[in-house]
RNA sequence: GGGAGCAUAGCUCAGCUGGGAGAGCAUCUGCCUUACAAGCAGAGGGUCACAGGUUCGAGCCCUGUUGUUCCCACCA
């Protein structure tokens, strides 16, 4: 039965069958296989919350392409997919579908919470891996993880009580950053800075003793209310004398000292500084210093609390106003100065934070930081690309301790419990509920813990740690995490440091970052730009493999994209170039059996191209083992477009419509050879389209996802009858050229007169002068002067087309000696090169080799260039 | 204040260890050639931001300059 496919590529028909089959077929999963070397990609977990955007389209698109491409190499290729419960992202939209039904979490209370917490990741946390199915991801979904799942739990509760013995683990009262809207606190690394317009407020504090005023300026003069001092630099010979002194805190009346600190610079604003401890975090370590009082003044959604007396209840921006014009009002405003500067908001919902004093729970981070810095720097972890490794070092360098209590209750719950009888605090594995000291009833810690901290054990916590499991002896560590350069410190950093301490291993070998896909403009998609770019909906204009092929495409690791509806109508395109060369082949497929090629009957132009196709093969596999996706696909873009459909099956046609049937298979041999052996090649790119056409030919095996990766091989190398062939396509090309200038139309045939010293080779390949060079007919002959023809030379040959009534001998004299200054100039060119004794002596040899070719090349062409000339002028 | 990226054809971008500048799109000219008009055959179009340097040789390496984007950092 000939297999016949629709005339145009029809994705949709396509993807969700094909993507069925695969499961169907298993051959997504990955199975601990001693037989076959492990390699393993742990994908980053995106938010239950989330949906499908771009960055994640391109994120799984370049995983998949490596987990397909090193299963076809005979891996055991796991790509371990799983959610990340988000803890702040999750529970605000809870909270915010409660607050719809009139509903707060007090309401409900903990456990009540929590079950609708589950309730609503059961309904909607699966929709985000339903959406990545339709890219086509081959993920092991018998692996699918949550972070939140029982095994993830266990290996938090294990990393806590261990971090906690070790005392890299510890509670204390700290400034932290405060989100008022979230209601939580949050690390360092996630408070986002943007230069703001603001004040600066200049103030002035009486001296209490009445000797005069000093003046200060802020730019938050509402945490004025919680000032415990006024700083000054020691060496400030303007403020000596008040140091020791007090000042009155004007509005509020109390009376605060003047303190010497070195955190104070002499020459920025008046040199004098408010001290505001439970406010600021250079506030809180002068505090510290000076051993001052930590008045907080604020609620924890921002208003200002009852030690702010009248202003109480007001929120901080509101309070700021009020202050601002009773100070005025009591002349202690002394001016208003318009400034810019950095104000932190909350990297989830852009509240600005609100630095705040409380107690916390974090990791000390230097010991961890050590071992993470070196691991990269003795290459067992390679960042691709090295950039940022510069970027990471710096931040390792200078690390904090990260805060990691959160005041949620969607996450992992705090070990920690507490004794409210004796004071003892008890961190376990195992849940507590009496004191173990006096026996009286201990209370868990209310608080949650960093989403990041689940998220930092991913790749091993996944595959069963701390339990020393055979797959986690196996597949750990990971091989290649594939993830954006925007979550480096978030996430890589943290992961690395983890599986360090934790497993005593690098958790991956390889980080492939990729950048950000931006709109046509340039700019970052966003939901408040309204410029996101659904991939879901791209897909059903397109087709998965459209999408991916694009996102794949004309890219270097860690670049930002644009993303642009011309280049997806490029990649389906191509897709559709690559149905419609299916097609054809299949057409002249008499039956449905296999049919190689008999080795020795190959023609030239088999030669040339399975020579060609064996170069795409190294080529790809040597990009991608370098992570160059983008070249790797451009490479086979060109070979599938130009070498095999615009060149190949075009030549071919010459043998599928000739009467020799020997030949006839043997262009249908290699035609099939060639096609089956490309799509290969493409399927991690375009798993789709390669599938469906792969079945409709001869095929041996179930599926192309599990068919072998093409090798070279020595013995599809043709270097001289790839340059042999070459020669003919330089004459095609070059007739074409010819008559396009001469405005000749395609069906206006003409007779060529080949001269060449490759006779044998022009010979056998005149009749693909006829069907791609618009020949009626082929002559090889001597130096023969045809009458009234246009000459068209290569290097290798003349070819004489006799066009009488369009030939213009001064313009064709005109054109060959055009030809001949260009070729004249090539020759100077290599010529000199090779008379530079510098170079010669110095190049390496097949530099020089190759200008020495070039410099033949130029020759040749002067020459038959030149009696080209001489044989027209002698017809004048 | 530190650090990094980018600057190549009209547009969007490739260009792997330095060896006479490439693609897609757009433009122009011909073609419905029995796989494909989502196509075929041609053409035009570039001081590789600027200035120095290293080298036989620089888009690529080094130094500086300009423009632009981003990251980090406690100057109130």
């Amino acid at each position: 039965m000939k297999k016949e496919l629709e005339k145009v590529y029809n994705p949709a028909a396509v993807e969700d069958r094909t993507y069925d089959f695969w499961l169907k077929g298993k051959y997504f999963h990955a199975e601990v296989d001693q037989k076959k070397k492990p390699y393993t990609i742990v994908i980053p977990p995106p938010n239950i919350t989330g949906q499908l955007h771009m960055g994640h389209a391109l994120d799984e698109t370049l995983q998949d392409i490596l987990i397909r491409w090193k299963r076809m190499q005979g891996y055991s290729a796991l790509w371990l997919p799983g959610t990340d419960h988000a803890s702040i992202a999750t529970e605000a939209k809870i909270v915010e579908a409660m607050r719809k039904e009139g509903v707060t979490k007090d309401d409900l209370g903990r456990d009540g919470f929590l079950e609708r917490a589950w309730a609503w990741k059961e309904k909607f946390g699966g929709r985000i891996i339903e959406q990545l199915k339709k890219l086509g991801t081959s993920c092991d979904w018998d692996r699918e993880r949550f972070t939140l799942d029982e095994g993830c739990s266990k290996a938090v509760r294990e990393v806590f009580v261990r971090l906690y013995e070790k005392g890299l683990i510890y509670r204390g009262e700290r400034i932290i950053n405060w989100c008022p809207h979230c209601l939580t606190s949050i690390s360092d690394a996630e408070v986002e800075y943007a230069e703001k317009d603001g004040n600066f407020w200049h103030l002035r504090y009486p001296i209490t003793d009445g000797s005069g005023y000093i003046e200060l300026a802020t730019t938050r003069p509402e945490t004025l209310l919680g000032d415990t001092a006024v700083a000054v630099h020691p060496d400030d010979e303007r403020y000596k004398d008040l140091i020791g002194k007090t000042v009155t805190l004007p509005l509020v009346g109390r009376e605060i000292p003047v303190v010497a600190d070195t955190y104070v610079e002499m020459d920025f604003g008046t040199g004098v500084v408010k001290i505001t401890p439970a406010h600021d975090p250079n506030d809180f370590e002068v505090g510290l210093r000076h051993n001052l009082e930590v008045i907080n003044v604020m609620t924890d959604d921002a208003h200002i609390n009852e030690l702010g007396g009248k202003y109480c209840g007001m929120d901080r921006y509101e309070a700021r106003k009020a202050i601002v014009a009773d100070l005025e009002e009591g002349g202690f405003l002394v001016k208003v100065e318009p400034m810019k500067h950095n104000v932190g908001s909350c990297y989830r919902c852009s509240t600005v934070v609100e630095p705040r004093v409380s107690k916390q729970w974090f990791v000390k981070m230097q010991p961890l930081a050590e071992p993470a810095i070196d691991v990269v720097k003795k290459g067992e972890i390679k960042l691709i690309p090295g950039r940022f490794e510069k970027t990471y070092y710096n931040w390792m360098e200078n690390i904090k301790d990260w805060c990691i209590s959160r005041q949620l209750w969607w996450g992992h719950r705090i070990p920690a419990w507490y004794c409210d009888e004796c004071g003892e605090m008890i961190v376990s594995r195992s849940d507590v509920d009496t004191c173990p000291k006096c026996g009286a009833k201990v209370r868990q810690d209310e608080d949650t813990l960093d989403t990041w901290f689940s998220s930092a054990l991913w790749p091993f916590s996944t595959l069963g740690w701390p339990d020393n499991t055979l797959d986690l002896k196996y597949f750990y560590p990971t091989s290649t995490l594939v993830t954006g350069y925007d979550i480096i410190f978030f996430w890589v950093a943290r992961m690395i440091f983890s599986g360090l301490e934790y497993t005593g291993k690098a958790p991956f070998n390889t980080v492939l970052f990729h950048g950000i896909v931006r709109d046509a403009q340039g700019r970052k998609m966003s939901k408040s730009l309204g410029n996101g770019i659904d991939p879901l909906e791209e897909i059903e204009k397109y087709g998965a493999d459209a999408l991916r092929f694009t996102l794949a495409t004309g890219n270097t690791p860690g670049n930002d994209m644009r993303y642009s509806a011309e280049r997806v109508e490029a990649s389906r395109n191509f897709a559709n170039k690559l149905w419609n060369a299916a097609r054809f082949v299949l057409m002249n497929l008499d039956e449905n059996e296999p049919t190689p090629y008999i080795p020795e009957n190959l023609e030239l132009e088999d030669k040339w191209v399975l020579s060609k196709f064996n170069n795409v093969v190294k080529e790809v596999t040597e990009n991608l083992d370098k992570y160059e996706i983008g070249l790797a696909v451009s490479k086979l873009y060109d070979f599938i477009w130009d070498v095999y459909c615009d060149w190949y099956i075009e030549l071919c046609k010459v043998r599928l419509n000739g009467d020799d049937e020997s030949k006839a298979a043997t262009a249908r041999g290699v035609l099939v050879y060639i096609l089956s052996n490309t799509l290969k090649l493409l399927h991690p790119f375009m798993p789709f389209i390669t599938e469906e056409i792969w079945q409709a030919l001869p095929h041996e095996g179930e599926s192309i996802m599990v068919s072998s990766w093409p090798c070279a091989c020595d013995c599809l190398s043709f270097a001289n009858e790839e340059s042999e062939f070459e020669k003919v396509m330089d004459v095609i090309k070059a007739v074409r050229n010819r008559r396009a200038e001469m405005n000749v139309p395609p069906s206006k045939k003409a007779k060529l007169f080949i001269s060449t010293e490759a006779k044998d080779t022009f010979t056998k390949c005149g009749v693909f002068m006829t069907r791609l060079a618009s020949a009626s007919e082929v002559e090889v002959v001597d130096n023969v002067d045809v009458e009234g023809a246009v000459r068209v030379v290569t290097t290798d040959a003349v070819v004489q087309i006799p066009m009488n009534e369009l030939v213009d001998f001064s313009k064709e004299l005109e054109r060959l000696n055009k030809e001949l200054a260009a070729a004249e100039k090539d020759r100077d060119f290599f010529g000199s090169k090779l008379n530079n004794e510098a170079f010669v002596s110095k190049a390496p040899a097949h530099v020089v080799d190759a200008q020495r070719e070039s410099h033949k090349k130029a020759l040749d062409k002067i020459a038959l260039l030149e009696a080209s000339i001489a044989d027209i002028k002698s017809k004048m």
